[in-house]
DNA sequence: TATTGTTATACTCTATAACTATA
DNA sequence: TATAGTTATAGAGTATAACAATA
């Protein structure tokens, strides 16, 4: 049982001991890194999330994809609209259910995608440089472990 | 070795290997559990944050509050309001500079702040229980070196 | 002139409801 | 009757600009 820091008054917790705090800053600047590096290819990271389930093949269709990200299906129309509109993506219906629209990467888009997950990487691993390579990968490991 | 999912294309993270992807939804699961259980309390995640800070003494005007939580002294102003208006936090022209509004808390305050903290505390510790308690402090640790 | 708190405003992200076309 | 995508709309959260009081 880990003992919370006391180094202010009546044993009040540090706003930097509780875990919203440092989870919601985390993200953040991790946030505000990425889109930053990623604005001169055009793109955000919400964007990069959505065509990196595309092109991995992870999900088909709009709805899969807001799914599997945890947003809602109303907002995905926006993002698919910017990255059909950037001709990273193409929207057709299926062949099985004629509502659902397959969400299939261009080939700018595949390429596309590279970079921008380059670029995301090396942010990432900037980002993450004081815990190490063991220590990121621990952190990785400790966050799944809690969804 | 990750074992890859048959629909993921080589060469391609998963969505939940991403470190952006990871803090979000940790951040957001966390915050959603934590304002439902202090719902009864009449207090949300965000005003026990600026709670903390004032019932521990971290910060004494509502700019020191603003810049030690990171958030713009704009936002501030509501969540002043709301605490006032419940009746758990004072302003009073500061002494030295009566441009400051000294923030304190008031015996109410304080002892709505304790109950909210021992159920933010019960939270997170639920929260993080798969990860038990070391687990939990070296992921503090982690986050806390990240910032 | 600069700073604290405040208000007004705008922009993003998210959520709900309703529409369409399909099933 | 139900579902996928879409649109419109409203609600949070945040940011910028401008103002009053004070330094």
């Amino acid at each position: 049982m880990a003992i919370p820091r006391t180094d202010q008054r009546d044993g009040v917790r540090r706003h930097d001991e509780v875990v919203g705090y440092l989870l919601k800053h985390a993200h953040l600047e991790l946030e505000r890194r990425t889109d930053e590096a990623l604005a001169p290819l055009g793109l955000t990271s919400r964007e990069l999330g959505v065509l990196r389930v595309i092109v991995g093949g992870a999900a088909r269709s709009q709805q899969e994809t807001a799914t599997l990200l945890g947003v809602d299906r109303t907002s995905m129309v926006a993002v698919v609209d910017a990255l059909e509109r950037m001709g990273a993506v193409a929207r057709r219906p299926s062949d099985e259910d004629r509502r659902r629209n397959v969400l299939e990467a261009t080939a700018d888009g595949r390429a596309l995608f590279r970079r921008a997950e380059d670029v995301s990487l090396a942010v990432e691993r900037d980002f993450t440089a004081a815990l190490g390579g063991a220590g990121a990968a621990e952190l990785r490991a400790a966050l799944r472990a809690l969804l």
